[in-house]
DNA sequence: GTCGGTGCAAATGCTTTGCATTGAT
DNA sequence: ATCAATGCAAAGCATTTGCACCGAC
């Protein structure tokens, strides 16, 4: 029964991110509950902790941000709560091409694209409506209906740019 | 890092208008002459296996394939070929999500974007100049320098919408 | 004749799972 | 009081690597 929203963050960050953490809780809360499953601070923790990534994010990235807070999970309940965010609509797997998977938050938010530096692996997110138009289009084009989509841009940032002339060895 | 082809290698040719391309087989051993590497039976094989799956591939599948056609090679040396081929600039990895990794041919083809089904798994796969434009006009935008991208939308085809239908099963 | 390549098996490293215990409802 | 959730450590898997022998250049 107390489960507010985790107890006392030390500095409560301004911006977005706070904004979204009630709304989102309570959609994961909804859709656990609609499975008979239950509410646990660990799950409400590792939500948090994801919201205030507000980003793309792995799991040993996470599980260090959230030790370094006191928290204590497992990596074991990382990945179960991961599996059940994604199925509940709230994270997606991005596409980056480590070995290491990385999530990002979606739900809510318009479909986020990226740009990476194959160089330096610096990337850029955007968000754009052309896209999504065309994306519309092609739908339609074939009679399906859009769920979502996924674009990344492959290039090089000017910095790569440089450190590829500066260091022309490379290993 | 995450992403690093486009290395060393003496930049295969990007961007080429499809249509007629040279052989992929000499594409590979020059490649691989100006790496100082070898052009073994094997990596023919390899090379010539992917070629005739035109189409995206897993490792497991290749090798299945290959030794039904009675080449025998260990899966070590099919996972060395592929990054060769990586670096080569004649495959990419490409983006499912599930567990295995399935790699495209990607040497002189457009850049194929792909709509899959959520339902049924099924996709189709396209390529959209208006895609490539966006893709430049985002790059300029930020000054960075267009190298690849990839396209994936997620949809409902009509025969996963009929399968949903019927079976209302699911938890 | 040199190195690099290959197969095999052992080693990695991310992710999943079995089990006993803890805890939400 | 139940039955799911957690932590831990072991298990799984796709991929990588060490090593001894083989073969392309």
């Amino acid at each position: 029964m107390a489960l507010e929203p985790i107890s006392t963050p030390p500095a409560p960050p301004a911006g977005p991110p706070v904004a979204a953490m009630a709304p989102l809780c309570s959609v994961f809360r909804r859709y656990l509950k609609s499975q008979h499953l239950k509410y646990t601070p660990e799950r409400a923790d590792i939500l948090n902790s994801i919201i205030e990534a507000d980003n793309v994010f792995e799991v040993d990235q996470l599980l260090m941000e959230m030790r370094r807070r006191g928290h204590r999970v497992s990596k074991a309940t990382i990945y179960r709560t991961i599996k059940l965010l994604q199925d509940a609509g709230i994270i997606t797997l991005a596409l980056f091409d480590s070995k290491q998977s990385h999530f990002q938050l979606i739900y809510g938010k318009a479909p986020r694209d990226y740009m990476v530096c194959m160089k330096t692996g610096k990337y850029i997110e955007f968000s754009d409506d052309e896209l999504v138009a065309l994306r519309e289009r092609i739908c339609r084009q074939y009679g399906w209906e859009p769920v979502g989509h996924r674009f990344q841009i492959y290039a090089m940032s000017p910095q790569g740019r440089k450190r590829m002339a500066e260091g022309a060895e490379e290993a």
